[in-house]
DNA sequence: ACCATCTGCATAGCCTGCCTATATAGAGGC
DNA sequence: GCCTCTATATAGGCAGGCTATGCAGATGGT
């Protein structure tokens, strides 16, 4: 992550190439991630809280596949949000293995929270750039928002059918 | 991290409050995240990495100050990473105290060799776009990315001298 | 009806990576 | 020659991930 200057004398000027578009994008999320993220809790329990708030209530197994981790380690993470009662469990009549967890509603409250701090914190910085950046920022932003969505969800599916460049 | 479907009917439509632009960049980051950063080892052991490669030969506070960790989670980075070579300690001549650590060529290798990796499979995602779309991203990539340097510049300073929401 | 197997979750044990509190060794001022 | 400051190390704790394995409930075959 050399991110001093790229290669040579470029500004304004068009990263014109695959490669060089790739590598503005990651340097975009590596600055992202590094500098406008929350540290309150993880990523995988912020996004587990945001699956069972918009899903309702799901098994581990389920969370855990839809997460990306093991079934473990979303255990885990579920005992964790059940110490600070952001979720609870509830046991399935149907099936006595079956666990279902459920958001608290001190979970949608943090969520909730949480969206309006990074809001807010985000929405200040924007409030720091000139008028021309802002601008620029938020046509790129909209312009970029569709097709940033798609390639998301291509890297999905090479996720699950692998057969990539790894790394 | 509810983003099923922001709020009403979006869609190419454009995100024209503060609010709109901050929700958007930090779902691309949040989605950047999850989909399109490496495992192999963490932000900060490549980060660090880099800045040793870009910079040189640096000391231990240095590093953890730069890379916003404590001083003993740098300890114990450099100790992990010098156990796998990409990193050596070297005695300050003028300071006994002082452990100048410096960047082996296995570390720029692997540098190189992430930077490679995540390019192509970042290259790779971009080819499975559309025209359309790829040319949609290369265009806001390019038009973002020097105003959000300079966001991104301000959030650093904002984070050493504080006064921010919080959350 | 019963046993075998499968499934859903929990537990144990290990690693990284962050933290705070504290120890230690060298540098520098007096 | 100390006292203090500074640079790093150590100890101990928690989150968050992993693999391997245990166990109880569900299910199908006979």
């Amino acid at each position: 992550m050399e991110y001093t200057q790229q290669s040579g004398a470029r500004e304004s000027d068009a990263p014109a190439t695959r490669e060089e578009v790739a590598e503005a994008l990651e340097r975009l999320a590596f600055l992202a991630v590094r500098h406008l993220t929350n540290r309150d809790i993880s990523f995988t329990a912020a996004s587990t809280l945001g699956r069972l708030s918009r899903e309702g209530p799901s098994r581990l197994t389920a969370l855990a596949a839809d997460e990306g981790v093991t079934q473990p380690s979303m255990t885990q993470l579920i005992q964790r949000l059940e110490r600070q009662d952001l979720v609870t469990r509830v046991d399935d009549p149907h099936d006595g293995r079956v666990v279902l967890v459920a958001i608290t509603d001190a979970g949608r409250e943090l969520l909730a929270e949480r969206r309006r701090g990074r809001t807010n914190r985000l929405a200040e910085l924007l409030a720091t750039l000139s008028p021309e950046d802002e601008q620029a920022l938020a046509t790129a932003v909209r312009a970029a928002t569709p097709a940033f969505q798609r390639l998301v969800e291509n890297a999905a599916r090479a996720r699950k059918s692998p057969g990539s460049t790894a790394s």
